[in-house]
DNA sequence: TTGGAGTATGTCATAATTGACATAGGCGTG
DNA sequence: CACGCCTATGTCAATTATGACATACTCCAA
């Protein structure tokens, strides 16, 4: 519960720009951000090309706007599941997420 | 909500044999199932490639042995998000992840 | 300007997950 | 047998995520 609690906290500071708060951070931690954000990214992406609004989505996860929002947004406070869920909602396959996830290893998220 | 929260009331029951229960599981959930279940051998996979023991692992992501071991059965009440960073803790770079995703779709989940 | 559609952001009660702990079972060794 | 190590399973208080709601903002068309 150290790295664990550090990052459920840095969430709300978001000092990027920081360089001594960044550099403190795990690399791991970078990593799962990065994640994150590829799958962020996959979610509007998909989403768009299939000409849902967000509220559309929303009614088709059982979720509301405001929360695919912050989805999309990379927020902090949406897990993984919420994403991938609505990922194989929209109609991507395990192979589409892989390929999402892959992004993430070059560090282009979008 | 509504998938959503079947889905979670299941993971009490697992009537996996029962094909009436099975049947009515959305093919999304299926997939979404399918997928925890490649992440959770990927963690044992990689746990014991390095000699490590739940307890050993434990320490290391913060976490309770009792929790890898959940984590390692694709118990119900373990989020994505641990696996993932448990995975990424032990080494796993994003790519590792999504070969491991990629199985989900061949079913070959260990 | 006004209005509607889409999106972003914040808050809240409720629901879910978390680490910790207890405990039981397996398995090999002394 | 008894002991230690590993793993499985259940429970619980505390923490965190969730959907719903309110609200503000941008575009764009009438």
């Amino acid at each position: 519960m150290k790295n664990e609690k550090r990052f459920r906290l840095e969430r709300a500071g978001w000092v990027v720009g920081d360089a001594t708060q960044f550099l403190n951070l795990d690399p791991r931690e970078v990593q799962f951000l990065e994640l994150k954000l590829a799958l962020a990214g996959g979610v509007r992406q998909l989403r768009e090309s299939h000409g849902l609004s967000q509220a559309a989505l929303a009614r088709q996860i059982g979720s509301s706007q405001s929360r695919v929002a912050k989805m999309e947004a990379a927020d902090g406070s949406v897990t993984l599941d919420l994403m991938v869920r609505s990922l194989l909602v929209i109609g991507a396959t395990p192979g589409d997420i892989a390929k999402l996830i892959r992004r993430a290893d070059k560090g282009q998220a979008a």
